[in-house]
DNA sequence: AAGTGGACCTGCTAGC
DNA sequence: TGCTAGCAGGTCCACT
């Protein structure tokens, strides 16, 4: 679900509210992606620091670590001044004096992990082999031509796999690459420097488009203040397979890479 | 090493 | 109306 404009959205909307409270209780529902990895009781009584975004993933700062955070396919958080009985989908609560702090998450691909830093632990081995963040002045064409050097894997599919740029999901890798021109189905190899240059300015342009439209709400994607994005009003390809392409006419195609859905204009994406 | 496919889990919708 | 197959914003892991 959420990519990388939602979940800074996200992040965005509560950090600064929670920031100083201090953990009262935590609430477990049922299990996520990962056990918490540590006594829920442990984390009583510290006090919630900065809360910071690595690729899709928030790190929610405590006194002696922190909880690793990501929202997996479906899920949200939010932070409510009163938190109200937990749902069936409501997976993680941390109690605090300025409120709850909520994890809901319908198919629990989503996980909340303690780990003892953001450079050690389970948020080490987590992170590791992420690439750079989109907006880090060294994610430019000549770094993304490079990292594609050798590799076959469709274009498309070296931009979701995280290693080289992340934030990019599903809908913004199509929405970057139609922007670029790109056919999806090109070789990493095979996209030449101008291209990489284009393609590199058209990933952080559309995420950055995201972020100031509050990110994308397909089903039911909130930000911590309950607040949906509006991005998904802007989507040039993805969703609309056999609609007329807003720059040619043509026809929006959809097909199937890596078991994903990738929707771009055969017309005006060219390999 | 890079590429591929399966796995995790639930809810919604299109189609019969 | 009711059931079923297929699909959904992610990414780890095992295997070739």
């Amino acid at each position: 679900m959420p990519e990388l404009p939602e979940v800074e959205v996200t992040r965005q909307s509560f950090a600064d509210r929670i920031r100083g409270a201090r953990v009262q209780a935590v609430r477990l529902g049922k299990p996520l992606r990962w056990p918490l990895g540590c006594a829920p009781e442990s984390l009583v009584a510290q006090v919630v620091g900065e809360v910071t975004r690595r690729g899709k993933y928030l790190w929610l700062a405590l006194d002696r670590g922190g909880l690793l955070m990501h929202l997996g396919m479906s899920g949200s958080l939010a932070f409510d001044a009163r938190g109200a009985a937990p749902g069936p989908h409501d997976h993680f609560d941390l109690v605090t004096a300025r409120g709850t702090l909520r994890l809901t998450d319908p198919r629990r691909f989503g996980a909340v992990v303690w780990s003892p830093a953001l450079d050690r632990g389970a948020a080490a081995k987590l992170l590791a082999g992420l690439g750079l963040e989109p907006f880090d002045p060294a994610f430019d064409g000549a770094h993304l031509h490079a990292a594609l050097r050798g590799r076959r894997v469709a274009i498309k599919q070296a931009l979701l796999g995280g290693a080289i740029v992340v934030g990019a999901g599903n809908i913004y890798a199509c929405e970057a690459l139609f922007e670029a021109g790109i056919d999806p189905r090109t070789r990493g190899d095979r996209v030449s420097l101008a291209r990489c240059e284009r393609l590199a300015a058209a990933v952080r342009s559309t995420l950055a488009q995201a972020l100031e439209l509050g990110g994308s709400t397909l089903r039911n994607f909130r930000d911590a203040h309950g607040m949906a994005g509006e991005f998904q009003n802007q989507a040039r390809v993805y969703g609309r397979e056999g609609l007329a392409c807003v720059r040619c006419d043509g026809t929006i195609r959809r097909i199937v890479q890596g078991q994903r859905a990738t929707y771009f204009c055969p017309g005006c994406q060219r390999r």
